[in-house]
DNA sequence: CTCTAATGTGAGCATTGCACACATTATATG
DNA sequence: CATATAATGTGTGCAATGCTCACATTAGAG
């Protein structure tokens, strides 16, 4: 009950809505993340919470670009200004344990097609790939910026879903954090391995 | 109606209601996908899908294995043997295209944590990992192959998954396949900027 | 103060997952 | 061949959900 108050009028009914389906998400997984459990929780009928998010996607999206924003934060607390390849195997060391810390809204974040009529999802999507430009752009300078910010966000996006989805054993933190430390530093020596290869 | 004989006995439910539950994955997306419809498609009484299936997750599961192995296949046919980068690109392209074009299939393969009850889930997983150690293992020689292996499928599978979610676009498959290519090749690149930089 | 628009309520409908008791049939066993 | 038993499919029922609609309450503009 975020808002129990006996008053007909809520007072900021979406914020509290907002609040709820964060708590649903981390207490009970994305399932249960159901605009009925949202209003319960919100100590509301059934129904209201329709006067501010259309249907549930609307809602999700939401909590969604909230997540955008708070993932932009996470790494951005990892390193301020990333200059080295271990300065970004330290973001995405962030970048995993943000998805493994919050599961179901990295799910949330990422389960369906960005949907192009939510301006505030498009919106947090649009600053994430400037953040990834500036890494990028921080950490290799001379290369092809576009080609390599969609390579680095895939190859970490990646492997965050893979922890996610049990296709790497995520049980252990830290020993996560060093997985992920060796693989950036392994698939960067990569080129040079094949260029010795071929030599 | 895929069997809709007017017999007690179906003769083989389970693999009727796994067509079905395809079918509907392709043509109404993963939300659509309740074992009522299926049973509904497949011309069988609602509750009938449960002599075969515990719950709604393990026919999921059981689409998912399914879904794997089609992936191996579509993957090997893409290249044999792949020796260079380039081959690996191919391959890459062919991953990325596979979850474009199979979108709720693969959603329902990487959507939710691969259930360890389910042998046959877990034994397909295991059989990609061994094809991406082959694959590792023949393009880079003399990498440690376990760290490469989880780089290349993490880059591939975020590759994969930004463009199904919308976050690189995705309309024309030309232009994936050209987009994928170049990552491929500018990440492989990415340590000698690096060197080239700090030079 | 009044009237209108915003906000919340409650009943209702279709759909779903699943449990239960029951019907039908394949198959093993006498 | 006959029959008991296990496998398989049916139908009913319940609780939950998303969403619509008519209605109640209230905040705030005029």
């Amino acid at each position: 009950m975020s808002q129990a108050n006996g008053k007909y009028h809520h007072g900021d009914l979406r914020a509290a809505c907002l609040r709820a389906a964060r708590e649903l998400l981390e207490e009970d997984g994305g399932a249960a993340l159901s605009l009925r459990a949202v209003a319960r929780r919100a100590g509301v009928s059934a129904t209201a919470p329709y006067r501010h998010f259309a249907d549930r996607d609307a809602l999700v999206s939401a909590v969604a670009a909230q997540g955008y924003r708070e993932l932009a934060e996470h790494l951005a607390g990892a390193h301020p200004d990333p200059r080295t390849p271990d300065d970004l195997a330290e973001i995405a060391i962030a970048y995993v344990r943000f998805a493994l810390e919050r599961a179901a809204l990295f799910r949330a974040m990422f389960a369906e097609p960005c949907d192009p009529n939510s301006e505030e999802r498009v919106a947090a999507t649009a600053a994430i790939w400037e953040y990834v430009h500036g890494i990028v752009h921080g950490v290799f300078p001379g290369a092809d910026p576009e080609a390599l910010s969609v390579g680095v966000w895939s190859f970490v996006h990646g492997l965050a879903f893979l922890h996610l989805d049990g296709k790497l054993d995520a049980a252990d933190p830290g020993a996560v954090a060093d997985r992920v430390r060796e693989t950036v530093r392994t698939l960067l020596a990569a080129s040079a391995a094949v260029r010795r290869a071929q030599a």
